[in-house]
DNA sequence: CCGATATTGGAAAACGCTTCAAATCTCCCG
DNA sequence: CGGGAGATTTGAAGCGTTTTCCAATATCGG
């Protein structure tokens, strides 16, 4: 055959029309031998996927979606990534998507409320066919997800849960692993305890403050109220909870920090007041973060199984959305487990008793 | 039994028609209202407008872009996200799209040269308007950034680009950031000099170390060749790297590293061998990550206008798309500079002299 | 060889929106 | 009061796929 100077004048993206011309079928043929459908011949699908791959064809993913009327997408709000634990969670997301052959838009709200609407509004418009949320902290307004769950759409809340009916959630044993760092340190002999709290609006500052308070309970161990501060999840909160701790006058032997941030924090707190870790004051910490192993010391910490997080997540998220109007809601709590580092190993504040 | 056979009210999605036929008139009217067209009286728009969020509308992102051949959207592509470099670009990039009003759909490669291949083909079949690609450290095979170029989608590398002409590139001025460092060490006194570099086969491995090797030139300072060592740019390369250094029995007064990671694999095998740092063998490096405060010592690095980066890639890729064929590749290459923490201040290391 | 049963392939109608050209309405001028 | 010039609004035609549903042609048992 000789090339034809065929008229090719517009755009430059091939479509199905494309290789159906070429190729002397129509749409519907190549469309179906494309996704494999039996209707077509061994011999017919050859000649269109190679027709297909010579014209560097990709098929339009809106058109596809339009007419299916699903998208394959799930769509995905963290409120940051530069963080371990994310990072981590949205590891675990794609490899489970990548395995049920599902796109995954990931959108990061940059913990503000106002963005993290603006994703969902997104996400809505693409026609997401489920979503992934793991709330800002700023986050207030629920009326949108009553819209989505309205419409059918499922959605999965991950770690930041709200405290709302009808969603699936998947997070991590908050309470659970909180009381096992505090039985630790109750059991290595330490009775002077502070807990460095989260904002007591989320279910992980809740949960983990809760835990601690469990332990406390369990072991007999008073509870100090000046050596339970709550404040945020970053490191500065750390930083300030740990001076108004110090500011007291009465040191506790132990530190609990709500997050890993929160602890590190305390460590630069320490070091500007000359304290050394865990000499004058140990600490242990809820998550973990790649750079843990670095700090002087390494931290003792309840590691959270980030990966299965997401990979929960996305999994429950799937099955909401196959059984439709028959899914129950599930809510799904992973285990966590203590690693010891080189915090938190055996008493040693102690010699230096607190006044009680 | 009474399995009503449906008639259900289906699909729950509104649509233009939906509002059009409630408020008596045409979807095309409905269409220009919600999108701001000049052609509507303010009254209409008013009404329409009020409709639209009482019916909880979401315009349909796959049919708009389908039937406008645009999307709106800027496809992005790192290899991952756990660091505090991607991260600060990803912002960039976020901050800027928004100004300009466009979506971004980013993605992950997680260093894998198949896996960044996938998500190009699915960024295309979305029919984004541009792509923002940052390489993987495994891609070898360039073919399908040609057939982007052909179908004249704006394509920019980021950070990571490759020895391709017709693309544009943004990236830090790796050459020059090395050379100013390295010269700092120089200036201190310094003049065993060793350099962990980074793969020779990426830009930035390349040119970090060129500037290295710019600057003991320049300044008539002899090269060790044993004290270069080429590999990769995370911790293990560090830490393998800094043992074979020990291993050559001769030990430099400073070690400069070409990523964040591959110090802190210094930092481990020091901490392993004894040596104390900077007392015993200074540092510096290339890059930075939000916990270098909690180093044992802060470290000196070279620091990147990450958050720049991000946003000159995204407006280049814009600008790219405005002028169409007109418009020429840019290369854009953004100071760095150095920033002194606590190692490569004085020379210290000086008075255990290397035999040479 | 007949009708029945597979096999293959195709025509036409969505999908929800934008674009384009054309229709209708208002108002003002001469 | 006719004629326009805006200002508003609309009908029809796609955008590139998938989805029925139907039409050929091939295969086959009797």
């Amino acid at each position: 055959m000789s090339q034809k100077p065929k008229a090719e004048p517009r755009g430059f993206q091939i479509t199905l029309a494309d290789i159906a011309r070429k190729l002397g079928v129509s749409k519907v043929t190549v469309s179906k031998a494309l996704r494999g459908h039996p209707d077509i011949s061994k011999e017919t699908v050859k000649k269109i996927k190679v027709m297909a791959r010579e014209l560097g064809y990709y098929p339009n993913f809106m058109a596809r979606n339009l007419s299916s009327q699903k998208s394959n997408t799930i769509g995905v709000i963290v409120p940051k990534i530069a963080h371990h634990f994310f990072a981590s969670v949205i590891e675990g997301i794609y490899d489970a998507a990548f395995q049920h052959n599902y796109e995954i838009i990931l959108t990061v709200s940059q913990e503000n409320a106002e963005r993290e609407l603006q994703h969902v509004n997104s996400l809505l418009s693409m026609r997401v066919d489920g979503l992934i949320l793991s709330l800002s902290q700023q986050t207030k307004d629920y009326t949108v997800f009553h819209t989505i769950r309205k419409k059918g759409i499922p959605l999965t809340f991950m770690d930041r849960v709200p405290k709302l009916d009808g969603f699936n959630t998947v997070v991590a044993d908050d309470r659970a692993g909180a009381f096992t760092a505090i039985e630790h340190a109750i059991n290595i002999g330490y009775r002077n305890i502070a807990h460095l709290g989260g904002y007591q609006h989320t279910n992980i500052g809740i949960e983990r403050s809760q835990g601690f308070l469990d332990a406390m309970k369990h072991h007999d161990v008073p509870v100090n109220r000046e050596w339970i501060i709550y404040g945020g999840f970053d490191e500065t909160d750390g930083y300030k909870g740990f001076m108004k701790l110090h500011e007291t006058g009465r040191m506790p032997e132990v530190v609990f920090a709500v997050t890993f941030p929160v602890a590190l924090g305390v460590y630069r707190a320490a070091e500007e007041l000359g304290m050394k870790i865990p000499r004058d004051v140990d600490i242990l910490c809820f998550g973990n973060s790649g750079l843990n192993q670095f700090l002087a010391p390494p931290m003792s910490y309840v590691d959270q199984p980030t990966y299965e997080l997401g990979r929960r997540a996305l999994e429950v998220t799937l099955e909401n959305l196959q059984q439709g109007e028959l899914f129950v809601p599930q809510h799904i709590k992973l285990p966590t487990h203590l690693v010891l580092c080189k915090t938190c190993t055996k008493k040693v504040a102690g010699t230096r008793k607190a006044r009680s």
